[in-house]
DNA sequence: GATAAGTTGGGTAACGTTATCCATCCTGTC
DNA sequence: GACAGGATGGATAACGTTACCCAACTTATC
């Protein structure tokens, strides 16, 4: 450990001695706990400020509650994930609860259950976990041990809580917007499933699924045109240039995620072909880039604020007491753009 | 609490008498102290395996170490930081070490105060503190009690380490590169000082500075324009658009900051000017979107993951005992694309 | 004025881990 | 064969907090 002469903290007992009490008194004003006088929580919090104490919160852990949530990430390129994580601080930390974040690593399902297992470890009060890729199994043997918020998935269950965009709605008005501009020939850009029939619940299956759907109701079965890639720029740019390959060529494309609609409108560019001019191109999750003049790309705006601050509302419920299920639905709205227009015109 | 059933954990002692031996022992092995026979190291191994015997951090934390090590960053938008995440990661799992994330909150010292006393509060073993606007009395004070890297600010210190991008170095590179290509009139936008004299140290101030200097030693101080906004996509459009006021109008603009060319560049479209025919646009921090076909920004690359893998490196030595401060730069190195060329040209 | 009921404050045993001792046992060495 | 010295394993006291008790006191009720 070094010869770092760390002075040793204020610790409860400090706290007790100053104030000429037990410490049992000083853990009950901490903890807003019942038997506490006001005369006695204003000399104990004279103490606590004179003494400037702060809570060793590995020792409450031991005991009590950490005042931590734990935040599980994919990773954190996604701009959405930071609208969610301010929603979600300010909703907890007028409680005294502090966030902590971890990646989860995406696709990866051992780096993912190792995330999880770190939050577990350090005793977090509950978990936002974000667009996990595990089993439903798994996510229940969670939530028997802690309070847990899903986001981003349309799994039903009975032991935790979900705050969902309402994928259906998003991706039906995407389509049916294109369809109102003439577009006929409309391919979607969707995410390859890594794993078995699980996946069903996922948001990117959600999404194809109504594209199909919303397609094959306006008699366009036949133009159904799908390219399975990934929800990242990359992804989008492959599954941009498979899709301008095939004959007759789509007029638009609906990227199922705004980052995969980026890389569409570089393939785009780069086969020399114009937008909107050519070729139609709309995103979703409305990520702040979205709106820059120069990218202008029609997309579906999920609020991630309200995600985030509601995700907040249902842990601290659950850390209260409440056991059950709660689902959050959040209903998405067109943002068009100039990326989108009727096919043919410029 | 709730009348959730959590299943106990299994503890030290559950594999303590599954493997017939005593406590200390399995914490020796869990710790690879010295004092432990082969045959014993390999029967707790079982123990532990067979049981699934996780380490209690909480518990660990009121003792020893938690092995794990605190990351403060501004906020989570900007991709650069996931780069500079990534590479610690790599740098500290191999080590049974996890990166715990915080937002500090961007400018508000208040705030970012809240969030390192929050890492503290968790009995981190080190924190990696991303691009702090505290003073540096305020970063030493935390480097008496806890192992600290700081990444991104030109200050000194004997108390922590420092990694930085030689922002001096990718200053010049880029106004160089304009300079070559023709450039006289070419402004730059900066973020606004919000503290006092110290901010001599933060990073912007060594890329607004530099861009002055190089201007001056080319004879081009009379053209020196300065906006001072954010580093900020709203920062770079404000920015941009006081520049583009001016007469005469500058041909390039070097922004301080991708974000900031981000906004920018929706200001120059805006205003019905072409880049690069109009007006040539650089940034810095070569974020993930530059690279796209139709934006194309001309950017420096500041190698985040070696940051990162770099940061991590130095905390593990101070954790094992290295008080020495050490100084770690990275040489960026300018990203020609096409939002540069010769003024005039097409 | 005796008793019950409520209020307020404190003593203390955990919680799971580690680090400092200490007690063996084994292996050479003279 | 006595003894030193190293290797190995274990007992145990913390670490800072909380929650379950119980004791003492105050107020209400008959």
């Amino acid at each position: 450990m070094g010869t770092r002469d760390r002075q040793r903290r204020v610790t409860i007992t400090d706290v007790a001695e100053h104030a000429q009490v037990s410490t049992t008194a000083v853990s009950k004003v901490l903890r807003n706990a019942y038997g506490v006088s006001e005369a006695m929580r204003t000399k104990v919090q004279a103490a606590i400020d004179e003494l400037g104490y702060r809570p060793h919160n590995a020792a409450r852990a031991m005991r009590g509650r950490t005042f931590t949530i734990g935040v599980l990430l994919p990773h954190i390129r996604n701009p959405f994930f930071a609208d969610i994580l301010d929603g979600l601080t300010d909703e907890i930390s007028p409680s005294g609860y502090q966030a902590i974040m971890v990646q989860s690593g995406g696709h990866d399902p051992a780096a993912e259950r190792r995330a999880s297992d770190a939050l577990v470890d350090r005793q977090v009060d509950g978990v936002l976990w974000v667009a996990p890729v595990c089993t439903r199994g798994q996510l229940e043997k969670l939530a028997k041990d802690i309070p847990l918020v899903v986001l981003g998935r349309h799994d039903r269950s009975a032991l935790y809580d979900c705050v969902l965009d309402d994928d259906e709605v998003g991706a039906e008005l995407v389509v049916k917007h294109l369809i109102t501009l003439g577009h006929r020939r409309i391919a979607h850009i969707t995410q390859k499933d890594t794993v078995g029939g699980r996946a069903i619940a996922l948001l990117h299956t959600i999404r194809a699924a109504t594209y199909e759907r919303v397609m094959t109701e306006h008699g366009l079965a036949d133009h159904v045109a799908v390219a399975a890639t990934a929800y990242t720029e990359e992804g989008g740019y492959d599954g941009a240039r498979e899709l301008l390959a095939r004959d007759p060529r789509p007029t638009a494309i609906f990227a199922g995620a705004d980052q995969a609609a980026f890389g569409a409108l570089a393939a785009v560019h780069e086969a020399g072909l114009s937008v909107p001019g050519d070729i139609s191109v709309a995103g979703y999750d409305n990520a702040r880039l979205t709106g820059l003049a120069h990218v202008a790309l029609t997309s579906v705006d999920q609020d991630g604020a309200i995600m985030g601050q509601t995700a907040g509302r249902l842990l601290l419920e659950r850390i209260a007491g409440r056991t059950a299920a709660v689902r959050f639905s959040v209903t998405p709205a067109l943002v068009a753009r100039r990326s989108t227009a009727s096919p043919g015109e410029r």
